[in-house]
DNA sequence: GCTGTTTCTTAACTAAAGTGAACGTCAGTA
DNA sequence: TACTGACGTTCACTTTAGTTAAGAAACAGC
């Protein structure tokens, strides 16, 4: 299970055996049951997550409506915006699926960037990456309808609309459940044309 | 001019006389006008950018039109996705004001990195920052209309609006020019009633 | 297996955004 | 001065999303 974090980790930078350890002996892996809440509303965490198997997704209460953002897969994480706020959070995060995923807060980090500087670079460099990919996704998101994000999320990310109730889907992609369905159906009769 | 800069950087790291000799020692300030593109669609460059006064914009060209995506006003930098990606870029910078930025690559950043590891933990932490607050923008612009994104504008950044062309604003809020014409004769209307 | 809930789809109607075109304003320029 | 092009607004019309409601299908708990 743990090798599956390290061999992600070996694209970015090598590890000794000390190395390893040091991250084994944090205790930071965890299992979790689909729809278990990671992180409520109105908390004040500190936790990160990284998603070795599974999936989680974070979420908006708006008047009573969930509100679907995001969603982390195999390989991605989250840092809530609570741990950098220090302010109470105002979304959640729960399981969409059982998953195995780390936990770890920005003490540990602390811990472990002191005596592997090597690690610092490591995230600068993840977070680097991450802000580059959030910014082109907003911008893809920003410059297209729904019909073509919905277009796009079957070409690139094919396994979520599998994995993922429609509803969430729908908010995800900035539109309700309804005119998901009524778009999916729109596509699907031109297609047969 | 420079003292902007390190104001800015204090309110995270403090520097010593030798960091800030560093810096300025690169000879990274920049006075562009207003109209100058800073990088070209299909371009290679390393550069990154940090507004110190005024105000830059991203762009695409899609089939002929502009579409804006971003703007960056005083603190707010852009590392142009190139810079990371290693391929030539799918959108262009160019300047809305007349402004001071600063232009700087990873070259010069690793030096630095090297000379003083304090920085490094300063990038980190700004790019952490930076992704949570995108983050934050993405989910609101998700989860609200049209109207509701620049009503929240105008709460928000109400010196954009006067300070961008209308069209630019357009994209930026993900519609149209003639919509956001129509919008805002909505809302006065409203606010008549 | 039954029941109730959640999820997904469909439909009719309303509201808002996209489209194409026209027009007025303004700045720059021949 | 007159011309040009860019920008913003308005209008008529089309397309699509939001809203409300109803019903079918899938699922979980008993």
């Amino acid at each position: 299970m743990q090798s599956i974090l390290f061999d992600f980790i070996s694209q970015y930078v090598s590890l000794t055996e000390e190395e390893q350890e040091a991250i084994v002996s944090l205790d930071i892996f965890r299992s979790v049951k689909k729809g278990t809440v990671l992180l409520r509303e109105g908390q004040r965490s500190k936790d990160g997550y990284f998603v070795l198997k599974g999936c989680i997704r974070t979420y908006y209460n708006m008047d009573g409506e969930e509100k679907t953002t995001a969603f982390y897969t195999e390989m991605e994480g989250v840092t809530p915006h609570c741990v950098l706020d220090k302010k109470p959070s105002n979304y959640s995060i729960a399981c969409v699926e059982d998953s195995i995923i780390t936990v770890s807060d920005p003490a540990m980090e602390a811990e472990v960037f002191e005596k592997f500087p090597k690690f610092e670079t490591l995230c600068r460099i993840l977070s680097e990456q991450l802000l580059a990919k959030n910014q082109r996704s907003f911008d893809e998101f920003k410059t297209s309808s729904p019909e073509q994000r919905y277009l796009s999320l079957l070409q690139n990310r094919p396994d979520l609309i599998q994995r993922v109730p429609q509803h969430q889907l729908a908010s995800f992609l900035g539109i309700k459940p309804q005119s998901l369905s009524r778009l999916r159906a729109r596509i699907a009769e031109k297609s047969k044309g």
